[in-house]
DNA sequence: ACAACACATAAGTATTTGCTTATACGTTGT
DNA sequence: ACAACGTATAAGCAAATACTTATGTGTTGT
């Protein structure tokens, strides 16, 4: 059988890695092809490319081709599920997020 | 050099594996001996005391000693790290944490 | 058509990791 | 005091991981 490897494992898994989680922040400041990012950091372009893929497997980074450059940016959902995560154990937070939940619900009526 | 691994590193890391993220979501549930926690898991006592001294440099939870049990429980402020980093990048979220936030600089006033 | 470019994938390797068993440490009850 | 208990640490090992270089796959300009 195949690993039954879930999303929200691929996203902490994805997001362990501190070149990784780099590649991800640095995308936030826009959208940038695998040679931008290449540049930036003192990494290979294959492994770039490696860490994207594990991204985008995680639904945390989408790729666009144009021409023969493929331009990845954030994919804004993307955090989504590991927010849905924290928010799953808000109980323990700060009084504020407590909060800032209860808001919400009455919000959402 | 040793490496300098931040907190935030520390926290992701943590979080990266299933089964420390088992145990952790399990200690939401109330506090828990280690004795305990080998019970819930299949996996071995070390295995188990491993797991928490990782948690625990992560600042995710915290250890009481009470006679020959150690008890450990979710230390409440400790996912605020992981928080403030998916907040920093809030702006890729979906609208209805956006609208959140926005209740939330309102609440404060 | 073809050379150069941009990226992905393959294959190999050193390191890290998550487990195990064995053992040390600390506490308690009798 | 000492045997049993609860936990932590040590040592070793198999598997996963993060990189590398080499090569494959598309795309463009001339």
């Amino acid at each position: 059988m195949t690993s039954a490897t879930t999303l929200e494992d691929k996203i902490f898994l994805a997001l362990a890695d501190p070149s990784r989680r780099a590649i991800f922040e640095s995308l936030t400041g826009g959208e940038a092809a695998v040679k931008d990012l290449t540049a930036r950091f003192d990494i290979s372009q294959p492994a770039v490319s490696q860490h994207l893929a594990a991204l985008r497997e995680a639904g945390l980074v989408q790729g666009r081709r144009e021409g023969r450059h493929v331009y990845y940016r954030v994919e804004p959902r993307g955090l989504t599920p590991l927010v849905d995560w924290i928010t799953h154990y808000r109980a323990f937070w700060t009084e504020r997020v407590g909060k800032l939940e209860r808001l919400l619900e009455r919000m959402d009526k």
